[in-house]
RNA sequence: GGAGAGGUGGCUGAGUGGUCGAAAGCGAACGACUCGAAAUCGUUUAAUAGGAAACUAUUCGUGGGUUCGAAUCCCACCCUCUCCGCCA
């Protein structure tokens, strides 16, 4: 969420950094919103002074009770009673601002960091750098063709179960993916992350909180009788973790890692990745988040994309760093790299982790702050996914492919895995 | 799900319509005493928003309502605890 106050008195500054994304904000409208809110707010805090004083003049008046001055009194508070009226219609205007301006400016993106590179969409992404060898020769076979012959998943059944992009892991396949989880697990914590298992269930507040409401309801699962929802990404439960919060400063930065399940509606993506791992309606994912003082975001961001980043290496995977354009920020960030894993049967990178900085997005959205030379601040938060499980799996199962059918676990999971080697069970 | 009890400041806990942002205690800060410390004594000590400040408003789980006035009365909801039921 954006700063009010910036909104009302400095309406072109926001408007300019906003078009940044590639497209035309106009916000006279709710900038006319937040002037008519702040005048509001001033006459009613005065009419309530004087109301309150009235309230205590008749209470003077009463523990006196001398003489039966009933007029006094009653005239007293016919005039409370005129307060009153014309306080609780204010009231009800500030009401019906309050919610219009909220319901705008929660539909308002962050601003793109100026270091962002200047661009409409994906194709205006900025390859930073490559890491490894990507796999090229004939007769690659897609990790999909791999899981099947070697019996570790199945998606057809789970259509039975559920509906398409449903999968069902078996045997090897469910070890590799508790191996994967337990591997980023350790990796992290050992690098001082608190590892949290937050609830996969989240409400409505935590979900505005981070940014996906209201303007994405469309991206979730929605539970019919609760004001729950099942949680699309473990930023979600962890931006709630401390939400309403005032964070001793002497705590931050705060790194959490999250194992959770993650699931997404995939609304407007039939047809893409329909097979494999890819694109599931839900997946595993193992999450980084930080919290931390404004001052330090930038360095933070650094660092939890190399964190995410070491993961491929120990793992072997080939990929490459990629700083993303303005016009393709996701809603709550200013700045976002995203690793991205050479699959080899698509003969490109897939995104398999997304870092981002959001600045006080998010903290603004959720209320965490921080005392910083005794004033009220709002933290910054980091978010990156260190790694998505299934795409993981199924850069290892297509990058390690063996032509006699098997695959070759990376060296780093062996420990976890319990083989060097998948085979048909 | 049923029955009951409860939700008040950093913590414990009093407060059932008026000068209550809230007694008391604990804790914390500062001072006195002391070579120093403990003990003791004294003073101070809720937060948030707006404001340069003075100050103003808000906050006793949340949201409504009654009233000139609500921590206190009424309604709805949320949460916690105990017992029963159900359940991993």
């Amino acid at each position: 969420m954006l700063d009010q106050k910036l909104i009302r008195e400095n309406p072109r500054f926001v408007e300019e950094n906003l078009s940044l994304r590639g497209k035309v904000y106009k916000i006279s409208h709710i900038h006319e919103l937040t002037i008519k809110k702040k005048e509001i707010d001033i006459e009613l805090s005065s009419l309530l002074s004087e109301s309150k004083k009235l309230s205590k003049l008749i209470g003077q008046v009463i523990g006196k009770a001398q003489n039966n001055n009933l007029q006094e009194l009653n005239d007293l508070k016919k005039k409370g009673n005129e307060y009153r009226i014309k306080i609780s219609e204010l009231e009800e205007n500030q009401r019906i601002l309050d919610k219009e301006v909220n319901d705008e400016i929660h539909n308002l993106p962050n601003f793109p960091s100026k270091e962002a590179p200047i661009g409409k969409d994906e194709s205006d992404n900025v390859q930073i750098k490559t890491w490894g060898d990507p796999l090229r020769k004939e007769n690659i076979r897609s990790h999909w063709e791999i899981g099947e012959s070697l019996n570790i998943f199945d998606s057809v059944k789970s259509t039975k179960i559920s509906k398409s992009r449903f999968i069902t892991l078996i045997g090897n396949g469910a070890r590799l993916e508790r191996a994967l989880i337990n591997f980023m697990l350790d990796m992290h914590t050992k690098n001082g992350y608190l590892e949290l298992i937050p609830p996969a269930l989240v409400n409505s507040e935590s979900l505005t909180g981070s940014g996906q409401l209201p303007k994405f309801s469309n991206e979730s699962f929605k539970c019919s009788k609760d004001d729950l929802w099942l949680s699309p990404t473990a930023e979600v439960p962890l931006t709630a973790f401390h939400k309403n919060e005032i964070i001793d400063t002497n705590l931050l930065p705060m790194k959490y890692v999250a194992y959770s399940p993650c699931f997404r509606r995939e609304a407007g993506s039939y047809g893409r990745d329909t097979k494999g791992l890819i694109r599931l309606h839900q997946f595993n994912k193992v999450e980084l988040y930080w919290f931390c003082e404004p001052s330090k975001s930038a360095e933070a961001h650094k660092q939890i994309t190399s964190d995410a980043e070491s993961i491929l290496k120990k793992l072997n995977l080939p990929y490459r760093l990629v700083d993303i354009c303005t016009g393709d920020l996701g809603f709550s960030s200013s700045r976002t790299f995203d690793l991205e894993v050479w699959l080899p049967s698509n003969k490109c990178y897939r995104e398999i982790s997304s870092c981002s900085n959001c600045l006080d997005f998010q903290a603004r959205r959720s209320s965490i702050r921080t005392k910083i030379d005794k004033k009220n601040t709002y933290v910054h938060t980091l978010n990156g996914s260190g790694l998505a499980i299934g795409r993981t799996m199924a850069a290892i199962l297509e990058n390690g492919q063996q032509k006699d059918g098997s695959v070759k676990i990376p060296d780093a999971l062996v420990p976890y895995f319990g083989s060097n080697s998948l085979k048909l069970a």
